[in-house]
DNA sequence: TTTTTGGTTCTCAAAGAAAAGAACCAATAA
DNA sequence: TTATTGGTTCTTTTCTTTGAGAACCAAAAA
């Protein structure tokens, strides 16, 4: 039964510090280590067990971590015909979609800053016009993100 | 000692509106209901006691959400001469300042992400590409967005 | 049919975050 | 000198988060 992954104890660290920078972005610790290991490891694909041994979590956090993940699309599973385990992978391809849900986070916030300044007093003109600045910041960069990403698929070539 | 801000019903959903945006990125609830709150009111600079009695909060709870919002440079405050009172007041010219931080957490990101790949193996290289890929978008984005800032600057006048 | 595998779900304990309330304190006012 | 103001700090309580461990369960294997 030695699930174990293998790891130095460079990797062990880099796990750790990708842990961390997770946590930042309000992830729970355990779902975070899972993170870092899926990036970390060299077997991509890393059963239910071997996780949970090399992370020494229990089954239920690595059972909801699991599922935390799956649910948030950073995570997915293989399968192999004649094992009934699942094997999970870092969905790395999902760092598109997380930079667009991060984009849209300003849009969302500028919607809000926009309805507070249709219901601000009139008499703080200076208050407000620093607010309309904000918003008008949000609204650029909403704007020329999408452009400033494609410029970067062309200049890929 | 009638100190409350008074607040239509509309003001006040969007001091919990904001409250819940700031809670999102990671500020408590205590502090972030004062940041919507001195981002709605029409009176612009509140006193200790006015936020402590709108927002029914103790004076413990005030005195440390105003402490580390006062930290964090969410907020500053004013004083009026012969009067002991501080009178806080939405720092909102930090929003240049948030967005810089928030470009800088890219930055770190991709140094850790770096890192993961020269410490990987060489036999999963599409894995690797991957990662490759989603570095360069970054960095990508890290050096573009200054410029971008800059465009929006140009294009206020 | 019974056992094993690959998990899931439930219950509980431990730890941490938030906030209340009271005690406290320095500076000003009386 | 004493009282008041404008908070701060300490202690306690409450709520929430996190994870462990055991019981549980469906599908497959024996």
């Amino acid at each position: 039964m030695m699930n174990k992954v293998e790891l130095s104890s460079k990797q062990r660290e880099l796990i750790e510090r990708l842990g961390v920078s997770h946590e930042k972005s309000g992830i729970p610790p355990a779902p975070s280590r899972i993170l870092g290991l899926l990036m970390v490891s060299p077997e991509l694909a890393l059963s239910f067990d071997s996780i949970r041994e090399t992370l020494n979590l229990s089954k239920s956090a690595t059972s909801n971590a699991l599922n935390m993940l799956l649910t948030m699309n950073r995570i997915e599973y293989i399968t192999q015909p004649g094992d009934r385990k699942r094997y999970f992978k870092n969905r790395l391809v999902s760092w598109r979609e997380e930079a667009k849900t991060a984009f849209e986070r300003i849009t969302q916030v500028s919607a809000i800053l926009e309805e507070v300044l249709e219901n601000r007093t009139k008499e703080t003109p200076e208050f407000n016009e620093n607010l309309r600045e904000a918003i008008s910041f949000m609204r650029f960069m909403n704007q020329h993100l999408p452009e400033l990403y494609l410029e970067w698929e062309k200049s890929k070539d």
